[in-house]
DNA sequence: CTGAAAGCGCTTACAG
DNA sequence: CTGAAAGCGCTTACAG
């Protein structure tokens, strides 16, 4: 069997009690009785049992990340970035994945919760109000998401969306489609909002579609929607649907970035890759995740700080699926 | 404070253990009891403390699963299935992703095993022994790998890849490229060995490259190794890597599936939709983390049931990025 | 600085 | 079928 303080504290002849403050509170002991104890545990092999310390410390050392979909790649950087930086500080992550069932995540974060200290979820699929009665519950950090009261890590698409609406009107685009990402995706609203913006400070016509989900296929169907009509150049609410876009419309013998511009957001590594390489706005997703761990280890330190809320900027990349407008 | 089997048992005006027994054992109780204890927990909301649930009877109901990379495509399938299965039978799973950093996976799988009841570790980077070692201290289904005395889910690339070195002989390809993947990996041994067959037996000639990481960029480097030499048709470790060498010979102004035919392996969604569609051996990941899980599951349940080996299929799914050989 | 004791919330032989 | 008791392995006030 596992070795226990109790083996330990009977060959060092010490109490249980002197040798647990040993191991985890070190200072609480004296230097010497420290390490004997220390060099006895290393001897033995000792490695804590977390069950056991769990149910007395009452915390687990884990804590929750919910993802909408981890095939998405916007969100295999969070999660590594999570993963790696709870690592850092000593803590395991717990992964749920909701597989873009929108009505499984609240309940999925409900059980997962009782496993953890604090959750990360990221780009929640379920109403406000829910999720802020779930924050009143245990520590919660929301990626991509403003729920009053609550604490979230916010990537401010506006900037990174104004920049895409703007590098497409100085190449002399008048009218562009925006391709609507889920129905009641936050960041859909965001995104959409700052392109509505954008295109009208700048007089342009904007035309929208969808909702779409966020997969290549929904870009393929985009394409035709968007060939039919008069936009020359398209913003997409992400890589996927963008390059669902570039595939129709290369397969339609059309050339993305004469005929039609393209542009993406996420700006993931399947963007840099794809042919033609696809404009695309940067959202930092490790600073993100990286972010959210530091906000939420320190609101599981102290539940009663208030909200907090970071706000992370993105930019445009540009490569080759935009250029100068050309007569259809 | 979270209602305990204490305050159900105190409001019923039974023992904790009767409490316990007809929340957890209800055969072992009287039905009118069961049904009393059930509707008073239920009125106050009772969930049971899986912490405390686990130090007494030593299970965590927890799972482990250890990948190479999330990012990598093959992987989310087979995450998702395994999330799924073990959600079905009342399992949660505790995902170690070690982002391909092969030195990292042993330790990782160590320490996340003291967490955990089982563990499914999917396409080890890790030696065999070493492996071995491990799946003696907790039971351990490995997927995609076989080690000697282990449980393990194969996932039998060698009737894909005869299929597809068929498939370009019979489209007329006389010297065709193999693109190796990772050095030490076990399923890249397993598809090259079967590639290599088969273009013996059909007497083509074989040229190799790599090894490769299993990344869109090896793919584009690749291509210009492939191009530079007689191969008209090439076979990819996987289907990052034929991305890669489809947006790079596209790029070169070449035409996929007449210049060079392109076959990669995973038949992930990104197959369906690049452009052109791309020729893949179809590996079952979805099968394979059911499968992994069931058998896990019954290890766990009966750890000295002998090592278990069950073996799938793979299978070519022929789209549009191969096609009869041209002049060069 | 160290020890004895109680407790975290549940499970499970052992009696009855 | 039910209860009292011990135990899972650790932590943490409380004394000394």
């Amino acid at each position: 069997m596992a070795v226990t303080l109790a083996d330990i504290a009977a060959r060092a002849d010490l109490s249980e009690s002197t040798v647990s403050r040993a191991l985890s509170a070190p200072d609480k002991v004296n230097p010497a009785t420290r390490e004997r104890v220390l060099a006895i545990a290393k001897e033995l092999g000792y490695v804590p049992n977390r069950v056991a310390r769990s149910l007395s410390s009452g915390r687990t050392d884990l804590i929750g990340l919910v993802v909408p979909d981890i095939a998405n790649p916007f969100f295999p950087p969070i999660i590594k970035a999570v993963q790696a930086r709870a690592a850092i500080k000593g803590w395991t992550v717990l992964i749920a994945d909701i597989d873009e069932r929108a009505a499984d995540e609240l309940p999925l974060a409900r059980t997962i919760r009782r496993r953890v200290d604090g959750l990360v979820i990221a780009s929640p699929r379920t109403g406000a109000d829910r999720l802020g009665e779930l924050a009143q519950l245990a520590p919660v950090v929301f990626i991509n998401r403003e729920i009053p009261g609550s604490t979230s890590v916010i990537i401010d698409a506006g900037d990174g969306m104004g920049q895409a609406v703007e590098h497409l009107a100085a190449l002399g685009h008048r009218t562009i489609a925006y391709l609507n990402g889920p129905r009641r995706s936050w960041s859909n609203e965001q995104r959409r909002h700052a392109v509505e913006q954008t295109a009208e400070r700048l007089g342009l016509t904007l035309v929208q579609h969808g909702p779409f989900e966020p997969q290549v296929q929904s870009g393929v169907h985009a394409a035709d929607l968007v060939l039919a009509g008069e936009a020359t150049g398209v913003i997409a609410y992400d890589d996927l649907i963008a390059l669902g876009v570039l595939a129709r419309v290369a397969e339609r013998g059309l050339r993305v970035g004469t005929d039609l511009s393209v542009i993406g957001v996420d700006d993931s590594p399947m963007s840099a890759m794809a042919y033609p390489t696809l404009t695309s706005v940067h959202v930092p997703g490790t600073e993100a995740g990286v972010t959210a761990v530091d906000t939420l280890l320190a609101l599981i330190d102290e539940p009663d700080s208030g909200p907090g809320h970071v706000t992370l900027e993105t930019q445009l990349v540009v490569r080759s699926s935009t250029g100068p407008v050309a007569a259809r």
